[in-house]
DNA sequence: ATAGACACCGAAATCGTTTTCGAAATTATG
DNA sequence: CATAATTTCGAAAACGATTTCGGTGTCTAT
């Protein structure tokens, strides 16, 4: 390269400019050999110095207005592009965050992603998603992987069988902020996105004993996970706030929330002959296959049986009839959770400390037409 | 930082990892002053060079096996991680991949995301998602944020209103592999993942007519996408290479493919008095409101007509009765689109030419209870 | 003893940007 | 006119990892 600092710039600096749109020229549909745009480029075409160039882009005071304007112009007909691992590695930030889920491909799971990423490129963030398929070893081996690309923070829905938080605990002593949602963990120390189960559960089966229910079921999800547990007790709740007696033998547990257990179940309940008129399912999936599996045994809904879901999946817009549900808001969740970690961020960039907060989303019955 | 090149190695080395042991000791519980795991680090506490630190890692042959155990073992109990922005400056790669779909909250489209970002991970490569929201302006800066983090190559389907490809030519040119998938365009020179709509559009239409329909109606999308056009083609065709007369009026526009706009049309084909036996839908969400609105009609699904969807997602496992469709495999598709880009990347390093391909991904129909 | 072969290691350049600190050039001030 | 104040700029040191190229030191063969 020419050195351009002699006394005779302008002739040279012209001459250069050509070299330059010569190159540009001859090389403009091979990538291969297309000359990179970097500051230096830059820097030697006007014969100045990158670090002027630099300054003169990020409009710093000790740069001249004329210096400003040739810099900027020249970078916008060559269209640099700083090039981000340069600045990543100077300024310590990705601006690229972590996502990881139990599973893509399902509609609550959908929302969120759409909601973290919604959020993030506001604040101009970008965001690796990765699926656990509900595995421990995945989660922490993917953890390891957003490491490895220096993501800035990570955003976690817990794994179904992550019982060892240990992975989780190390990486928020480097130092890297991660915020939990939706499947959480009191036992982890940072901020926490999630709904309030119980109560939202205890909405819904007070919705079915109000609108004159009296034999009310609940069709419960498997033991482990703390929602399972939650919605039970919000169901209990109501019961037992409302002058009825709990009854174990109207509580059905179907082991995967799939549309066939709820088949299974409808199943049992129609065997059991305890004139059941109300049923508050874990999940919409489950509702849905009670739905359908009773309509074919000659049960009216919601005439004879009440039905209400949870979660408001897209589906309880479709079956017939419409189902009552509870709305889980993935996207509202999602955008809380990544403006969690953003604050996280901020002050870490400001070297304040942050305080962990569990923010908690309203959920709100939506009813349709299996409910009286 | 002692010089640590004397004669007496052995005594400075032991006192260096006395103090970085207590280094550690003391800030561990203090992200913002722990100490940054670099090579320079283990290189020094070895008495080493970095670049020796460096091969030893890599397995380089003129690294001896002792200090290869060394380095390895101090790497590992230091738990060091390269740092990827120096390793991306270095080697003008992010192992980073865009994928901008016009909709995540979407059944064939989660499946996509879960196709490549599984394929992505097998090859070491992490997913940055967008959604475009069927807009081409958003399309274009999300191709310009992707740009920035110099992901290694892009996979997209166009947003709905996109109709000029200059933003997508342009970074092909830089030299930027990008892949297209479903909704591809011909004009751009480029590899893609497309199915055959018009012959699964025929295949469904056939087995209508192959199972005794008469009088088939086909319900089409908007007017402008590719794929309305193919799937109306495929039905017109397997109407013709049946002997029977294709009839402009057996076919219904729906202009949103939403479950009302299947009602709507319902509507329509009970007023159009035809004596339609069997329908081929656009797609499953339509279909579904044809299904449910004529069955409140009191039209026997499938004795008195049989209707057929596209796409196969989710909910038409679950109607009543169950949705016969044209499998759409999203996962398939998704993983195809990586292992192009994928391939082109893997040419690209090696100064390999790629020759374009179109990849087209075999649907089946699945055959459920709303057909004879 | 000397040349050649071989094993092992390190200095230094590189990737491109940012920022500090000091120097030069220009203008203002007494 | 000399000095001070102000603009305006650039050299250089980061940020860490990679890789080339050459330099040690040791060993073998003559």
């Amino acid at each position: 390269m020419t050195n351009l600092k002699s006394k005779n710039e302008k002739y040279k600096i012209s001459l250069y400019i050509q070299k330059i749109i010569l190159e540009l020229f001859f090389t403009v549909n091979d990538p291969l050999t297309m000359a990179k745009i970097t500051l230096r480029l830059i820097a030697d075409t006007l014969g100045i110095s990158v670090a002027t160039a630099s300054k003169a882009l990020k409009d710093y005071p000790d740069i001249s207005q004329k210096t400003k304007r040739d810099v900027k112009e020249l970078a916008a007909t060559l269209k640099y592009k700083p090039n981000s691992f340069a600045q990543s590695l100077r300024n310590q930030e990705s601006k690229i965050i972590g996502l990881i889920i139990p599973e893509i491909v399902h509609h609550f799971f959908a929302n969120i992603i759409h909601g973290v990423i919604k959020a993030a490129e506001k604040e101009g963030y970008l965001v690796i998603t990765l699926q656990s398929d509900e595995s421990y070893e995945n989660e922490k081996k993917q953890i390891e992987l957003l490491l490895e690309k220096n993501v800035d923070g990570i955003l976690i829905s817990l794994a179904e069988d992550t019982v060892n938080f240990k992975h989780i605990k190390a990486i928020i002593d480097e130092g890297i902020p991660v915020v939990l949602f939706d499947k959480i963990s009191k036992l982890i120390k940072c901020s926490q996105v999630v709904i309030d189960d119980r109560k939202a559960a205890f909405e819904a089966t007070k919705y079915l004993i109000d609108s004159g229910c009296k034999t009310i079921a609940h069709v419960r999800g498997p033991l482990k996970p703390q929602t399972t547990i939650h919605r039970f007790l919000g169901y209990k709740d109501a019961i037992e706030a409302h002058g009825m007696i709990y009854d174990k033998a109207l509580v059905f547990e179907a082991d995967h929330l799939s549309y066939e257990d709820g088949r299974k179940v409808a199943k049992e309940i129609l065997a059991s002959n305890q004139n059941i008129d109300g049923i508050f399912a874990f999940t919409d999936l489950l509702a849905t296959g009670l739905l359908v599996k009773l309509k074919e045994a000659g049960v009216m809904i919601p005439e004879e049986v009440s039905i209400i879901g949870f979660s408001n999946w897209f589906l309880s817009k479709i079956t017939s009839p419409t189902l009552s549900t509870v709305n889980q808001p993935g996207l509202e969740m999602g955008m809380a959770a990544f403006k969690l970690l953003f604050e996280e961020l901020s002050n870490k960039k400001n070297k304040v400390p942050t305080e962990f907060v569990t923010v908690e989303i309203p959920t709100n019955l939506v009813i349709r037409n299996s409910t009286r």
